[in-house]
DNA sequence: GTCTATATTTCGATAGAC
DNA sequence: GTCTATCGAAATATAGAC
């Protein structure tokens, strides 16, 4: 029940292997990713990283915490944009203030780019992940926050249908800019992106 | 070389068990989706369809050829859409009859919600699929196609931008409908869809 | 902190009886 | 067409030396 029962080995005192950890972590996000979470094994990641399936073991106890701690990095991600949104009276004033929201929505999906192909390309790993005991906390994920809302039978139909519709809009643009509008400036994309989704809200 | 080099069991003659393909390809379409491909061992198939995993080698000579089954029932539902684009001189033309193609292609994913479910959820696994040979015939999938149309740097971006956000839009809105906006009407929900998606062309 | 070696489990796939 | 039984490979995870 201590706060933390369990101290990680986070960060060697000299500079002998400090940043293992980050490493780990910074490939298995990239091979979760490309070839999936349950179709990377533990010896494909040590072997790339140029070491042994039992380093990996020193600073994960389960190749699921692996999933977890970058799982975590994806929590912090809509947290600003999540908070505004809860500082606000009800669903209504909420729904009032999407297109501003849109618009900070699309900043982080285009800062965050990675990550989100992560979560969008392990959805059920992630999802088991969840029903998958000490993992209860922090469990507010964007998604799901967003879902909660949008579900909300007060709201219009139209209105709720018109805020799914946006949010695909902007989260695809600007995810499917990455790999089919490589030509175009990013900065270009996202301006792009804003005054298209903008004409939603007309 | 032969058209048809190995005749499967389809099926047999009198009431038997013609049907326990089709059996097999529902339950697995089912499990694929809820919890993924790689997730799903044979073994979870083989007991909530109330057999054995031998009795699967029986229909499927490989697990992945369950998947690959089900992919080709993902590759006929666009097929009549992207005919339709084949037909046009060119990508400006393509391009100028898009809001028609979107219309269209609401009422193909409203029609096939779960098999593109299995296609999110699965991208990872599928894509392995492709590579991994006998695949190379009917490998045009509408994913590709209209990847390489939105990818022709020829078309002004914001055409392109326009298109794609439109396209996640109609996906994403008819999609999360389902789950979200449970409590709407299917009927109105693709009316919504199409009027919200259609003032992105004004 | 990282290694070698191994335990343990599970999965895909096959053999052969019925 | 379906079963029992089993093989071989690969994966997660652990033990213990260094």
């Amino acid at each position: 029940m201590a706060t933390k029962p369990d101290v990680k080995p986070q960060m060697g005192r000299r500079g002998s292997a400090p940043q293992t950890r980050e490493r780990i972590l910074d490939l298995a996000l990239e091979l979760f990713t490309e070839r999936g979470y349950d179709a990377t094994s533990l010896r494909d990641i040590a072997e790339r990283l140029g070491t042994t399936k039992a380093a990996l073991y020193y600073h994960f106890a389960r190749k699921e915490d692996i999933l977890l701690e970058l799982h975590l990095r994806l929590h912090g991600i809509g947290g600003e944009v999540l908070d505004q949104l809860d500082a606000m009276p009800d669903d209504a004033a909420r729904a009032a203030a999407w297109p501003q929201l849109i618009d900070r929505v699309i900043t982080q999906v285009a800062e965050n780019r990675q990550l989100l192909l992560l979560h969008q390309r392990n959805q059920n790993a992630l999802r088991a992940l969840e029903d998958d005991e000490r993992h209860q906390a922090a469990n507010e994920d964007m998604e799901e926050r967003f879902r909660r809302l949008l579900a909300n039978p007060e709201l219009p139909a139209e209105t709720r249908m018109r805020m799914a519709c946006s949010l695909f809009a902007a989260m695809g643009g600007i995810m499917a800019g990455g790999e089919l509008l490589g030509d175009i400036d990013p900065e270009e994309q996202l301006g792009l992106v804003r005054k298209i989704v903008s004409g939603l809200f007309d």
